[in-house]
DNA sequence: TCTGGGGTCCTAGGACCC
DNA sequence: TCTGGGGTCCTAGGACCC
């Protein structure tokens, strides 16, 4: 099976490298980037790596070592970052027939059949420029005959600059040099638990791991395992994958300091959360099946008694309408009424079970005119696109969000929104 | 004091049926 | 007192990814 070329293009320190975008005085120093709530350390310049700042790490553990090294902080800015990641993809869509976009920092090229090692070479070292020049996104590209090898060479790629920003493993030779200088933790598809029983078996490199049968590998990790296993062999078991929608869609938050323990709050979360989702599923044009809510408190205190709630509902029709799908949401919290008085630090709304718009199976019993809902629910979608996010909202949200994040460290929203464009002083 | 958010896939085990 | 066995479907939970 050599016959599929992947290209896999990795962007370095995503949400840094958007930071540093519009604040090139940063180039080279140290930067984090916070989760919400200014929590946790969600992404890292290289020179914050080297301070010894882990990912994911709670960020008053690292206050100290920020102070000391006068490290920039940002508090997590997901307009700026998915503005970028379109440009990205935009640009990289150029490249190729087939772009798989697997998350919002990293996607794959079918490079199938458009030239030899040297072509494709040159042909990366381009991609790499254009995005470095056109978005100002530094990215690494790492092309071999499988998804699991070629996120290793992009990683190669990004590790030596010699390579100039592209890594080919297009040979037996190379392909096993990079499997002996892998630590075996370090491969696309083994994780935490997978690295503590290799190993315990002495499995250190990803060669280690190759080297052992495939029987071995079934009886300790199942078909994933084996799957990882046969892509470092280069066999490819993970094809291009150009799902046309999700299969679910989740909208949760943290809430600050001890959270929320007033139920109305809570309801009110609920109902944003539910009616961002409703708006997701229009975007990506599909209806959910099943609703599911969750609000549970802080696993880290144990001076008070916790508790979690999980409802979940079905819908007796398909849909992709705000107020069907925050009704239903609340309705489901609401079940739980009686567990209110606890602290809750985390809640979410989930739809799943979902189905292309095109494709629902109406009730005969359904009486609600879906043609009619569907053009208010445009309507709205269109005022809030020319207006601002949410200036009409279903009443069930409430007038302030009592819930706000914590964003003590916030940039602007330099390529969305106008108000907070770049002034050049002239 | 302060501990992210959004996904996919796989498996074990329960419910149910004959 | 005896108390099957196999198949399918569904769901919750775990592992993994970024």
């Amino acid at each position: 099976m050599k016959d599929g070329v992947f290209g896999l293009v990795d962007c370095n320190n995503f949400f840094v490298s958007c930071e540093r975008v519009f604040r090139p005085d940063l180039r080279d120093k140290p930067v984090v980037v916070l989760s919400n709530n200014d929590g946790c350390v969600i992404a890292r310049s290289n020179e914050s790596k080297a301070l010894g700042i882990r990912m994911g790490e709670p960020f008053f553990k690292v206050r100290d070592v920020v102070a000391r090294h006068g490290v920039a902080v940002f508090s997590s800015n997901f307009s700026l970052y998915g503005d970028m990641s379109r440009r990205v993809m935009s640009l990289l869509s150029a490249y190729t027939p087939r772009l798989d976009i697997y998350s919002v920092d990293e996607a794959v090229l079918d490079l199938t059949g458009m030239g030899d090692a040297e072509f494709l070479r040159g042909y990366g070292r381009d991609i790499v420029r254009k995005i470095g020049k056109g978005v100002g996104i530094p990215v690494s590209l790492g092309v071999a005959g499988t998804k699991t090898l070629a996120k290793m060479a992009s990683k190669y790629a990004k590790r030596y600059p010699a390579y100039e920003g592209v890594c080919l493993i297009d040979t037996e030779e190379k392909r096993e040099k990079a499997l002996r200088r892998f630590a075996v933790g370090d491969v696309w598809g083994i994780g935490r638990r997978m690295q503590k029983v290799l190993e315990y078996h002495g499995v250190r490199t990803a060669w280690d791991f190759v080297c052992r049968s495939e029987g071995w590998v079934r009886h300790e990790f199942s078909v994933a395992g084996v799957r990882t296993w046969r892509e470092l062999q280069g066999e490819s078991c993970i094809a291009l994958d150009d799902l046309p929608y999700k299969k679910s869609i989740c909208m949760s938050r943290s809430f600050p300091g001890h959270g929320l323990s007033e139920w109305h709050v809570l309801e009110e979360a609920v109902a944003y959360f539910a009616s961002e989702c409703a708006r997701k599923l229009r975007e990506q044009g599909t209806c959910c099946g099943q609703v599911t809510v969750f609000a549970y408190t802080s696993r880290f205190r144990t001076d008070v008694p916790g508790n979690m709630i999980q409802q979940q509902v079905r819908m007796p029709v398909p849909t992709q309408d705000t107020a069907e799908i925050v009704h239903a949401a609340l309705e489901a919290l609401r079940l739980h009424a009686h567990d209110g008085g606890f602290d809750y630090k985390k809640s979410g709304v989930i739809v799943w079970d979902l189905s292309p718009r095109e494709a629902v199976q109406t009730d005969l019993f359904d009486k609600m005119d879906r043609g009619k809902r569907g053009a208010l629910i445009r309507a709205v979608d269109e005022i809030n696109r020319k207006n601002g996010h949410n200036v009409v909202k279903v009443a069930a949200l409430g007038a302030e969000q009592e819930y706000a994040s914590e964003r003590q460290y916030a940039s602007r929203r330099y390529t969305t929104n106008l108000d907070e464009v770049l002034v050049v002083k002239v």
